[in-house]
DNA sequence: GTCTATACCCAGATAGAC
DNA sequence: GTCTATCTGGGTATAGAC
Protein backbone atom coordinates (compact mmCIF):
# COMPACT_ATOMS: atom_id res chain seq x y z
CA UNK A 1 0.00 0.00 0.00
CA UNK A 2 1.51 3.60 -1.05
CA UNK A 3 1.73 6.64 1.32
CA UNK A 4 -1.27 7.97 -0.18
CA UNK A 5 -3.63 5.02 0.12
CA UNK A 6 -2.06 4.39 4.01
CA UNK A 7 -2.87 7.79 4.49
CA UNK A 8 -6.62 7.12 3.86
CA UNK A 9 -6.88 4.27 5.58
CA UNK A 10 -6.00 5.60 8.77
CA UNK A 11 -7.63 8.52 8.42
CA UNK A 12 -11.17 6.48 7.95
CA UNK A 13 -10.23 3.86 11.14
CA UNK A 14 -9.77 7.52 13.18
CA UNK A 15 -12.77 8.92 12.04
CA UNK A 16 -15.11 6.33 12.82
CA UNK A 17 -14.00 5.86 16.38
CA UNK A 18 -14.50 10.08 17.43
CA UNK A 19 -15.62 11.44 13.48
CA UNK A 20 -13.46 12.96 10.98
CA UNK A 21 -14.13 16.49 12.74
CA UNK A 22 -12.47 15.30 15.77
CA UNK A 23 -9.18 14.02 14.14
CA UNK A 24 -6.16 15.45 13.21
CA UNK A 25 -3.36 15.72 10.60
CA UNK A 26 -1.24 15.21 13.83
CA UNK A 27 -2.92 11.86 14.55
CA UNK A 28 -3.19 10.76 10.88
CA UNK A 29 0.14 11.42 10.48
CA UNK A 30 1.24 9.24 13.75
CA UNK A 31 -1.04 6.85 13.20
CA UNK A 32 0.63 6.67 9.29
CA UNK A 33 4.74 6.63 10.47
CA UNK A 34 4.94 9.68 9.03
CA UNK A 35 5.38 13.40 9.63
CA UNK A 36 2.54 15.88 9.53
CA UNK A 37 4.19 18.18 6.83
CA UNK A 38 4.63 15.01 4.41
CA UNK A 39 0.81 14.33 4.04
CA UNK A 40 0.52 17.74 2.23
CA UNK A 41 2.56 15.94 -0.02
CA UNK A 42 -0.51 13.96 -0.75
CA UNK A 43 -3.37 15.85 -0.12
CA UNK A 44 -4.04 19.73 -0.37
CA UNK A 45 -5.12 19.79 3.40
CA UNK A 46 -7.18 18.29 6.03
CA UNK A 47 -10.82 18.84 3.65
CA UNK A 48 -8.93 17.25 0.58
CA UNK A 49 -9.17 13.82 3.05
CA UNK A 50 -12.48 13.82 4.20
CA UNK A 51 -13.32 14.41 0.25
CA UNK A 52 -11.64 11.52 -0.68
CA UNK A 53 -12.86 9.46 1.96
CA UNK A 54 -16.08 10.22 0.77
CA UNK A 55 -15.41 9.79 -2.87
CA UNK A 56 -14.08 6.11 -1.50
CA UNK A 57 -16.98 5.17 0.24
CA UNK A 58 -19.38 6.55 -2.71
CA UNK A 59 -17.61 4.69 -5.28
CA UNK A 60 -17.28 1.40 -3.03
CA UNK A 61 -21.29 1.54 -2.23
CA UNK A 62 -21.78 1.87 -5.90
CA UNK A 63 -19.52 -1.05 -6.94
CA UNK A 64 -21.32 -3.02 -4.32
CA UNK A 65 -24.82 -2.38 -5.48
CA UNK A 66 -25.19 -3.66 -9.42
CA UNK A 67 -28.86 -3.50 -11.07
CA UNK A 68 -30.91 -5.90 -9.84
CA UNK A 69 -32.57 -7.71 -12.43
CA UNK A 70 -36.06 -7.42 -11.08
CA UNK A 71 -37.90 -8.33 -14.02
CA UNK A 72 -35.87 -12.08 -14.35
CA UNK A 73 -35.92 -12.52 -10.67
CA UNK A 74 -40.21 -11.42 -10.45
CA UNK A 75 -40.47 -14.69 -12.45
CA UNK A 76 -38.97 -17.12 -11.03
CA UNK A 77 -40.04 -16.10 -7.50
CA UNK A 78 -42.53 -16.18 -5.12
CA UNK A 79 -43.52 -13.07 -2.60
CA UNK A 80 -41.69 -14.34 0.45
CA UNK A 81 -38.43 -15.18 -1.93
CA UNK A 82 -38.06 -12.22 -3.55
CA UNK A 83 -38.41 -10.27 -0.60
CA UNK A 84 -35.65 -11.98 1.09
CA UNK A 85 -33.63 -11.62 -2.12
CA UNK A 86 -34.28 -8.19 -1.99
CA UNK A 87 -33.13 -7.74 1.87
CA UNK A 88 -29.91 -10.24 1.22
CA UNK A 89 -29.00 -7.87 -1.51
CA UNK A 90 -29.73 -4.59 0.68
CA UNK A 91 -27.70 -6.52 3.43
CA UNK A 92 -24.47 -7.33 0.81
CA UNK A 93 -24.81 -4.09 -0.43
CA UNK A 94 -23.73 -2.88 3.16
CA UNK A 95 -21.01 -4.71 3.17
CA UNK A 96 -19.55 -6.40 6.13
CA UNK A 97 -15.65 -5.99 5.90
CA UNK A 98 -14.58 -4.58 8.67
CA UNK A 99 -13.33 -1.35 7.10
CA UNK A 100 -16.31 -0.82 5.10
CA UNK A 101 -18.35 -0.89 8.51
CA UNK A 102 -16.30 2.17 9.41
CA UNK A 103 -16.73 4.16 5.89
CA UNK A 104 -20.30 3.41 7.25
CA UNK A 105 -19.73 5.16 10.50
CA UNK A 106 -17.92 7.93 9.03
CA UNK A 107 -20.85 8.91 6.92
CA UNK A 108 -23.39 8.79 9.53
CA UNK A 109 -21.50 10.92 12.04
CA UNK A 110 -20.57 13.62 8.63
CA UNK A 111 -24.39 13.62 7.82
CA UNK A 112 -25.03 16.24 9.75
CA UNK A 113 -22.79 19.02 8.37
CA UNK A 114 -21.71 17.66 5.09
CA UNK A 115 -23.41 18.37 1.99
CA UNK A 116 -22.40 16.01 0.23
CA UNK A 117 -23.34 13.47 2.38
CA UNK A 118 -26.71 14.86 2.88
CA UNK A 119 -27.30 14.42 -1.08
CA UNK A 120 -26.17 11.33 -1.18
CA UNK A 121 -28.19 10.10 1.78
CA UNK A 122 -31.27 11.56 0.26
CA UNK A 123 -30.46 10.44 -3.26
CA UNK A 124 -28.83 7.49 -3.31
CA UNK A 125 -29.81 6.10 0.41
CA UNK A 126 -33.56 7.07 0.72
CA UNK A 127 -35.11 7.99 -2.53
CA UNK A 128 -33.25 5.28 -5.18
CA UNK A 129 -34.15 2.04 -2.94
CA UNK A 130 -38.01 3.93 -2.09
CA UNK A 131 -38.24 4.20 -6.15
CA UNK A 132 -36.86 0.72 -6.61
CA UNK A 133 -39.42 -1.09 -4.59
CA UNK A 134 -42.52 1.01 -5.87
CA UNK A 135 -41.56 -0.52 -9.10
CA UNK A 136 -41.45 -4.40 -8.04
CA UNK A 137 -44.33 -3.53 -5.90
CA UNK A 138 -46.17 -2.55 -9.34
CA UNK A 139 -45.02 -5.46 -11.21
CA UNK A 140 -46.27 -7.27 -8.44
CA UNK A 141 -49.58 -5.52 -9.16
CA UNK A 142 -49.53 -6.15 -12.32
CA UNK A 143 -48.46 -9.88 -12.50
CA UNK A 144 -51.02 -10.41 -9.64
CA UNK A 145 -48.97 -11.36 -6.71
CA UNK A 146 -50.64 -8.62 -4.50
CA UNK A 147 -53.23 -7.04 -4.33
CA UNK A 148 -53.52 -3.67 -5.63
CA UNK A 149 -52.80 -0.37 -3.22
CA UNK A 150 -50.38 2.73 -3.58
CA UNK A 151 -47.15 1.21 -4.62
CA UNK A 152 -45.31 4.56 -3.30
CA UNK A 153 -46.83 4.13 0.24
CA UNK A 154 -45.67 0.60 0.07
CA UNK A 155 -42.33 1.04 -0.94
CA UNK A 156 -41.96 3.79 1.95
CA UNK A 157 -43.51 1.56 4.96
CA UNK A 158 -41.38 -1.46 3.51
CA UNK A 159 -37.63 0.63 2.93
CA UNK A 160 -38.02 3.14 6.42
CA UNK A 161 -37.43 0.53 9.09
CA UNK A 162 -33.69 -0.31 6.41
CA UNK A 163 -33.16 3.88 7.20
CA UNK A 164 -33.43 3.51 11.14
CA UNK A 165 -31.33 0.55 11.38
CA UNK A 166 -29.01 2.35 9.43
CA UNK A 167 -29.35 5.38 11.49
CA UNK A 168 -29.41 2.94 14.63
CA UNK A 169 -26.67 0.86 13.89
CA UNK A 170 -24.07 3.51 12.86
CA UNK A 171 -25.27 6.51 15.65
CA UNK A 172 -26.39 4.81 18.54
CA UNK A 173 -24.77 1.31 18.83
CA UNK A 174 -21.65 1.41 16.59
CA UNK A 175 -19.27 1.94 19.56
CA UNK A 176 -20.94 -0.62 21.94
CA UNK A 177 -21.13 -3.46 18.93
CA UNK A 178 -19.67 -2.30 15.85
CA UNK A 179 -21.10 -5.03 14.10
CA UNK A 180 -24.45 -4.46 15.03
CA UNK A 181 -25.52 -3.73 11.66
CA UNK A 182 -24.95 -6.96 10.26
CA UNK A 183 -25.38 -9.14 13.39
CA UNK A 184 -29.07 -7.14 13.88
CA UNK A 185 -30.00 -5.67 10.93
CA UNK A 186 -30.02 -8.69 8.83
CA UNK A 187 -32.74 -10.52 11.65
CA UNK A 188 -34.98 -7.14 11.76
CA UNK A 189 -35.17 -5.85 8.40
CA UNK A 190 -36.71 -9.92 7.46
CA UNK A 191 -39.09 -9.83 10.80
CA UNK A 192 -40.59 -6.47 9.43
CA UNK A 193 -40.66 -8.17 5.45
CA UNK A 194 -42.46 -11.02 7.28
CA UNK A 195 -44.86 -8.21 8.90
CA UNK A 196 -45.23 -6.48 5.50
CA UNK A 197 -45.70 -9.79 3.34
CA UNK A 198 -48.43 -11.02 6.01
CA UNK A 199 -50.17 -7.79 5.60
CA UNK A 200 -50.23 -8.35 1.81
CA UNK A 201 -51.48 -12.03 1.88
CA UNK A 202 -53.82 -10.77 4.25
CA UNK A 203 -55.55 -8.21 1.85
CA UNK A 204 -54.70 -11.03 -1.02
CA UNK A 205 -57.20 -13.56 1.18
CA UNK A 206 -59.63 -10.65 1.88
CA UNK A 207 -60.66 -10.39 -1.71
CA UNK B 1 -32.77 36.44 32.02
CA UNK B 2 -29.41 36.33 34.10
CA UNK B 3 -25.88 35.52 32.76
CA UNK B 4 -25.61 32.15 33.32
CA UNK B 5 -29.00 31.83 31.51
CA UNK B 6 -27.67 33.63 28.63
CA UNK B 7 -25.00 31.82 28.08
CA UNK B 8 -26.80 28.65 28.22
CA UNK B 9 -29.22 30.11 25.61
CA UNK B 10 -26.82 31.18 23.36
CA UNK B 11 -24.58 27.92 23.56
CA UNK B 12 -27.91 25.97 22.59
CA UNK B 13 -28.65 28.93 19.89
CA UNK B 14 -24.88 28.36 18.40
CA UNK B 15 -24.79 24.39 18.76
CA UNK B 16 -27.73 23.80 16.89
CA UNK B 17 -26.06 25.22 13.44
CA UNK B 18 -22.66 23.68 13.63
CA UNK B 19 -23.03 21.34 16.69
CA UNK B 20 -21.60 21.79 20.26
CA UNK B 21 -17.88 19.93 19.63
CA UNK B 22 -17.67 22.94 16.84
CA UNK B 23 -18.61 25.62 19.20
CA UNK B 24 -15.97 27.85 21.34
CA UNK B 25 -16.38 29.01 24.42
CA UNK B 26 -14.97 32.52 22.91
CA UNK B 27 -18.01 32.17 20.34
CA UNK B 28 -20.39 31.34 23.70
CA UNK B 29 -18.85 34.68 25.37
CA UNK B 30 -19.39 37.20 22.53
CA UNK B 31 -23.06 35.81 21.87
CA UNK B 32 -23.83 36.19 25.50
CA UNK B 33 -21.96 39.91 25.43
CA UNK B 34 -19.23 39.25 28.06
CA UNK B 35 -15.53 38.21 28.48
CA UNK B 36 -14.73 34.50 28.01
CA UNK B 37 -13.12 34.06 31.63
CA UNK B 38 -16.63 35.62 32.87
CA UNK B 39 -18.24 32.46 31.55
CA UNK B 40 -16.03 30.08 34.06
CA UNK B 41 -18.11 32.25 36.69
CA UNK B 42 -21.03 29.88 35.85
CA UNK B 43 -19.42 27.20 34.51
CA UNK B 44 -16.89 24.85 35.53
CA UNK B 45 -16.00 24.49 31.25
CA UNK B 46 -17.39 23.98 28.25
CA UNK B 47 -18.52 20.02 28.79
CA UNK B 48 -20.47 21.97 32.11
CA UNK B 49 -22.07 23.76 29.19
CA UNK B 50 -22.71 20.74 27.50
CA UNK B 51 -24.12 18.94 30.57
CA UNK B 52 -26.91 21.91 31.37
CA UNK B 53 -27.78 22.24 28.13
CA UNK B 54 -28.72 18.29 28.20
CA UNK B 55 -30.20 18.09 31.39
CA UNK B 56 -32.12 21.15 30.12
CA UNK B 57 -33.20 19.46 27.31
CA UNK B 58 -34.23 16.49 29.43
CA UNK B 59 -35.92 17.79 32.12
CA UNK B 60 -37.87 20.18 29.19
CA UNK B 61 -38.92 16.34 27.68
CA UNK B 62 -40.36 15.22 30.68
CA UNK B 63 -42.26 18.18 31.44
CA UNK B 64 -43.67 18.17 27.59
CA UNK B 65 -44.59 14.26 28.12
CA UNK B 66 -46.80 13.89 31.05
CA UNK B 67 -47.76 10.37 31.49
CA UNK B 68 -51.34 8.99 29.39
CA UNK B 69 -54.17 7.68 31.14
CA UNK B 70 -54.77 5.25 28.43
CA UNK B 71 -57.00 2.93 30.44
CA UNK B 72 -59.75 6.19 30.56
CA UNK B 73 -58.61 6.64 26.70
CA UNK B 74 -59.37 3.53 25.64
CA UNK B 75 -62.87 2.93 27.18
CA UNK B 76 -63.62 6.76 25.37
CA UNK B 77 -62.38 6.33 22.21
CA UNK B 78 -62.33 4.01 18.80
CA UNK B 79 -59.28 3.07 17.35
CA UNK B 80 -58.60 5.78 14.82
CA UNK B 81 -59.81 8.07 17.63
CA UNK B 82 -56.77 6.69 19.82
CA UNK B 83 -53.88 6.91 17.28
CA UNK B 84 -54.61 10.10 16.64
CA UNK B 85 -54.63 11.26 20.02
CA UNK B 86 -51.33 9.37 20.61
CA UNK B 87 -49.92 10.95 17.93
CA UNK B 88 -50.72 14.16 18.52
CA UNK B 89 -49.37 13.71 22.44
CA UNK B 90 -46.21 12.45 21.04
CA UNK B 91 -45.58 15.41 18.63
CA UNK B 92 -47.12 18.04 21.59
CA UNK B 93 -44.08 15.55 23.50
CA UNK B 94 -41.66 17.00 20.85
CA UNK B 95 -42.96 20.46 21.06
CA UNK B 96 -42.59 23.00 18.23
CA UNK B 97 -41.16 26.12 19.90
CA UNK B 98 -37.82 27.71 17.94
CA UNK B 99 -35.87 27.34 20.65
CA UNK B 100 -36.66 23.34 21.48
CA UNK B 101 -36.38 22.40 18.38
CA UNK B 102 -32.92 23.32 18.47
CA UNK B 103 -32.60 21.32 22.16
CA UNK B 104 -33.78 18.39 19.85
CA UNK B 105 -31.18 19.25 16.80
CA UNK B 106 -28.52 19.64 19.27
CA UNK B 107 -29.43 15.98 20.95
CA UNK B 108 -29.51 14.46 17.80
CA UNK B 109 -25.85 15.96 16.67
CA UNK B 110 -23.94 14.97 19.96
CA UNK B 111 -25.72 11.34 19.79
CA UNK B 112 -22.56 9.26 17.90
CA UNK B 113 -20.10 10.91 20.75
CA UNK B 114 -22.18 11.61 24.12
CA UNK B 115 -23.19 8.43 26.42
CA UNK B 116 -25.66 10.32 28.40
CA UNK B 117 -27.53 11.27 25.18
CA UNK B 118 -26.98 7.46 23.85
CA UNK B 119 -28.56 6.34 27.01
CA UNK B 120 -31.47 8.81 26.81
CA UNK B 121 -32.11 7.76 23.11
CA UNK B 122 -32.32 3.99 23.99
CA UNK B 123 -34.20 4.34 27.17
CA UNK B 124 -36.31 7.15 26.94
CA UNK B 125 -36.68 7.61 22.94
CA UNK B 126 -37.13 4.11 22.01
CA UNK B 127 -37.96 1.39 24.67
CA UNK B 128 -40.02 3.21 27.10
CA UNK B 129 -42.62 4.56 24.12
CA UNK B 130 -42.21 1.07 22.41
CA UNK B 131 -43.45 -0.44 26.00
CA UNK B 132 -46.11 2.05 26.36
CA UNK B 133 -47.55 1.45 23.06
CA UNK B 134 -47.50 -2.23 23.61
CA UNK B 135 -49.17 -1.96 26.62
CA UNK B 136 -51.56 -0.41 24.70
CA UNK B 137 -51.78 -3.13 21.81
CA UNK B 138 -52.50 -5.67 24.76
CA UNK B 139 -55.27 -4.41 26.01
CA UNK B 140 -57.12 -3.43 22.70
CA UNK B 141 -56.37 -7.41 22.12
CA UNK B 142 -57.88 -7.97 25.64
CA UNK B 143 -60.77 -5.46 24.89
CA UNK B 144 -61.55 -7.09 21.44
CA UNK B 145 -60.48 -3.54 19.63
CA UNK B 146 -57.28 -5.11 17.42
CA UNK B 147 -57.28 -9.05 16.85
CA UNK B 148 -54.44 -10.79 18.51
CA UNK B 149 -51.09 -11.01 17.46
CA UNK B 150 -47.40 -10.08 18.91
CA UNK B 151 -47.75 -6.69 20.71
CA UNK B 152 -44.49 -6.27 20.71
CA UNK B 153 -43.63 -6.63 16.98
CA UNK B 154 -46.92 -4.22 16.35
CA UNK B 155 -45.01 -1.73 18.66
CA UNK B 156 -42.26 -1.80 16.97
CA UNK B 157 -43.92 -1.67 13.82
CA UNK B 158 -45.75 1.44 14.65
CA UNK B 159 -43.34 3.37 16.37
CA UNK B 160 -40.14 2.69 14.63
CA UNK B 161 -41.08 5.02 11.90
CA UNK B 162 -41.00 8.01 14.46
CA UNK B 163 -37.76 7.09 15.44
CA UNK B 164 -36.68 7.50 11.74
CA UNK B 165 -38.49 10.81 11.84
CA UNK B 166 -36.43 11.84 13.90
CA UNK B 167 -32.96 11.29 12.37
CA UNK B 168 -34.16 12.63 9.13
CA UNK B 169 -35.64 15.81 10.09
CA UNK B 170 -33.08 16.81 12.81
CA UNK B 171 -29.86 15.42 10.84
CA UNK B 172 -30.79 15.08 7.48
CA UNK B 173 -33.03 18.23 6.52
CA UNK B 174 -32.65 20.46 9.57
CA UNK B 175 -30.57 23.33 8.11
CA UNK B 176 -32.47 23.76 5.04
CA UNK B 177 -36.04 23.40 7.16
CA UNK B 178 -36.06 23.76 10.71
CA UNK B 179 -39.33 23.07 10.83
CA UNK B 180 -39.13 19.94 8.97
CA UNK B 181 -40.40 18.00 12.00
CA UNK B 182 -43.26 20.13 12.67
CA UNK B 183 -44.59 20.11 9.35
CA UNK B 184 -43.91 16.94 7.81
CA UNK B 185 -43.57 14.33 11.04
CA UNK B 186 -47.13 15.16 11.55
CA UNK B 187 -48.54 14.03 8.21
CA UNK B 188 -45.93 11.38 7.90
CA UNK B 189 -46.87 9.66 10.84
CA UNK B 190 -50.82 10.27 10.11
CA UNK B 191 -50.40 8.21 7.51
CA UNK B 192 -48.04 5.66 8.69
CA UNK B 193 -50.88 4.92 11.47
CA UNK B 194 -53.05 4.62 9.06
CA UNK B 195 -51.22 1.85 7.34
CA UNK B 196 -50.88 0.43 10.63
CA UNK B 197 -54.80 0.97 11.62
CA UNK B 198 -55.49 -0.76 7.88
CA UNK B 199 -53.89 -3.87 8.67
CA UNK B 200 -55.57 -4.28 12.14
CA UNK B 201 -59.09 -4.10 10.08
CA UNK B 202 -58.11 -6.40 7.59
CA UNK B 203 -57.02 -9.14 9.94
CA UNK B 204 -60.44 -8.29 11.63
CA UNK B 205 -61.92 -8.44 8.87
CA UNK B 206 -60.35 -11.75 7.82
CA UNK B 207 -61.22 -13.42 11.33
C1' DG C 1 8.75 12.36 -0.96
C1' DT C 2 10.24 12.80 3.59
C1' DC C 3 12.29 15.29 6.93
C1' DT C 4 13.19 19.47 10.57
C1' DA C 5 11.84 23.73 11.82
C1' DT C 6 8.69 27.06 12.30
C1' DA C 7 4.80 30.35 11.54
C1' DC C 8 0.48 31.48 12.86
C1' DC C 9 -3.87 30.95 14.90
C1' DC C 10 -7.27 29.70 18.01
C1' DA C 11 -8.66 26.58 21.52
C1' DG C 12 -9.69 26.05 26.77
C1' DA C 13 -8.45 27.79 30.92
C1' DT C 14 -6.42 30.74 35.01
C1' DA C 15 -4.57 34.91 37.82
C1' DG C 16 -5.50 38.84 39.75
C1' DA C 17 -7.09 43.91 39.53
C1' DC C 18 -11.39 46.34 39.99
C1' DG D 1 -19.15 39.01 38.71
C1' DT D 2 -16.65 41.15 35.09
C1' DC D 3 -12.69 42.66 33.26
C1' DT D 4 -7.51 42.59 31.09
C1' DA D 5 -3.74 39.92 30.46
C1' DT D 6 -1.61 35.79 29.90
C1' DC D 7 -0.47 30.78 29.76
C1' DT D 8 -0.19 26.48 27.48
C1' DG D 9 -1.31 23.32 24.13
C1' DG D 10 -2.84 21.83 19.90
C1' DG D 11 -4.55 22.76 15.43
C1' DT D 12 -3.46 23.54 10.05
C1' DA D 13 -0.19 24.68 7.10
C1' DT D 14 4.40 26.19 4.72
C1' DA D 15 9.62 26.71 3.71
C1' DG D 16 13.45 24.68 2.53
C1' DA D 17 17.32 21.09 3.34
C1' DC D 18 18.23 16.36 2.00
Amino acid sequence: MDTKETILHEAIELAADRGFESVSIRDIARASGIRESSIYNHYAGKEAILEAILTKFISYFDEMNPELDEDAALDEMGLDEFFSAGMSSLLAGVGDEQHYMKLWRVIAIELHRNERVKEFYKTTLREAPMAFWEGIFLKMMDKGMIPRCDAHELAEEFFSYALLMFFEAFLVYYEEDPTFFSRMAGDRIARHARFIVGKLHEKEAKE
